[in-house]
DNA sequence: AAGTATCGTTCTATTATTTCGAACAGAAAT
DNA sequence: ATTTCTGTTCGAAATAATAGAACGATACTT
């Protein structure tokens, strides 16, 4: 019910959105409000660290001080810490990108990524969201949810290449044979020369909350190999939902 | 000047800095706002998104939304993706933590870490601070700054291990040194048992912005290592630089 | 070069929003 | 059973946020 810092927040997002700096007259189009207000919110966020004005241009953006913040909230995450050396090891094992995914709602939040040492790399940095049903890590996690989740998902499901997942049924079946197999592939479902392999992460109740995967451009990763990358990344989701208190 | 946008913030960075969900007793007594005021506060910021409360407990913590919105600024900064895969080829090379860090004021912020694969490892982890004048990277940024500046920062000088520079002339020699060979060396200044090596990055400007580390546990870093190391870094140091625009 | 449009900022009055304390119910501790 | 914590709701009061006009300064147009 608060306006005034749903408006701050309105701001430094729009601010987060846009890739240059932002003229009070940007932010005017963008937010409606009025450019005294915005004048006057700006300065508030200057005041406690979290933009900054160019001073030649006038032109205002966020500092580094939101993504400081955002840091403590993330090193606080079990998940991650006791995750990360497994995925370090996976990196290392299989010299491709690693990354470990939670479940938000429909899309998949990449909480941590281990770049390939190789030249060639898919780009997927972290604190991005994809949607769950065209990567493999989502449609790891997908496979363990409540039925009435996946039909609502199956509900929003949009073509992002020719090898998307298309109706309900089909995810269906896909979902069933992941459960069978325990894990999850990708064959450029959602970028269409991106390929990958992911496997589900319990936690100690026995609910899947995260997933680990493998991925990389389609020239280096055949069938064959992505068969081989998904015995590995298996081993690794087992060996995380152990250390979580994982009984299995 | 405004109130309520930086009570917010003073609550956001109260509860980023507790490890634990905070309730709105514990809030009243960090922040001695009212509590229904916290209430009110709380309220806001969870109708934006950025704090969720605990069924169970009641208390509140910060959700991921403040990590996503802060990697969005982080993935704009040109430094960090030039350098990404520089780092990435060198902590391939040199199988030990490699860190990119730009300095603020007295303080270095480290804004990259790629871990060692090797099980024992230092920890410093993204987003965190450390005073300059006792890390490679610090020392490596310093060592081309202003005379002021670096005045200023030896007045505050404290010792954190006995091997920490402890007076103004101490870090002035340390710092010519540094410039002399081009690259800084950290033997236990600010953890007793963590060595590393680091070089200073610059810009198309010549101005010293940033610089690249490798550290490690004391006991893999034995001298003759350290002097191994500080080849390979000075190396990606520039290399760093010419991609910046750097000429040298 | 002159003129026009657009920009960020400052100011003040008005209004709507935030703030506070009291009162409430529920949980935990004594 | 009683006391002392909680978090939440409410309404009145205070004040902080808002809008609009006016100001130079800068950037365009002609």
């Amino acid at each position: 019910m608060s306006t005034t810092i749903t408006k701050a927040f309105i701001l430094i997002e729009a601010l987060a959105e846009s890739h240059e700096p932002q003229s009070i007259s940007d932010l005017v189009r963008r937010t409606e409000f009025t450019k005294s207000n915005i004048h006057f919110l700006l300065s508030a966020l200057r005041e406690n660290g979290y933009v900054e004005q160019d001073a030649a241009t006038r032109r205002y953006f966020l500092t580094l001080k939101l993504w400081e913040m955002g840091t403590r909230v993330l090193g606080r995450l079990e998940l991650r810490r006791i995750a990360s050396p497994y995925l370090a090891s996976l990196a290392d094992t299989t010299s491709e990108t690693v990354n470990l995914a939670i479940l938000d709602h429909h899309e998949v939040l990449y909480l941590h990524k281990i770049d390939s040492p190789m030249p060639v790399q898919a780009y997927t940095p972290e604190g991005q969201r994809a949607p769950a049903y065209c990567t493999s890590t989502g449609k790891a996690m997908l496979a363990y949810q409540p039925a009435e989740q996946i039909r609502q998902i199956a509900r929003m499901i949009e073509r992002h290449t020719d090898r998307t997942v298309s109706n309900a049924t089909e995810l269906t079946n896909e979902l069933r044979k992941i459960r069978n197999r325990g894990y999850s592939v990708n064959r450029g479902e959602w970028r269409s020369s991106v390929r990958g392999v992911a496997a589900p992460i319990m936690n100690g109740a026995g609910e899947v909350i995260a997933a680990v995967g493998v991925f990389g451009p389609a020239e280096r990763l055949s069938a064959r190999k992505l068969d081989q990358l998904a015995i590995t990344v298996k081993i690794t989701g087992s060996s995380i939902s152990r250390a979580l208190g994982y009984p299995g």
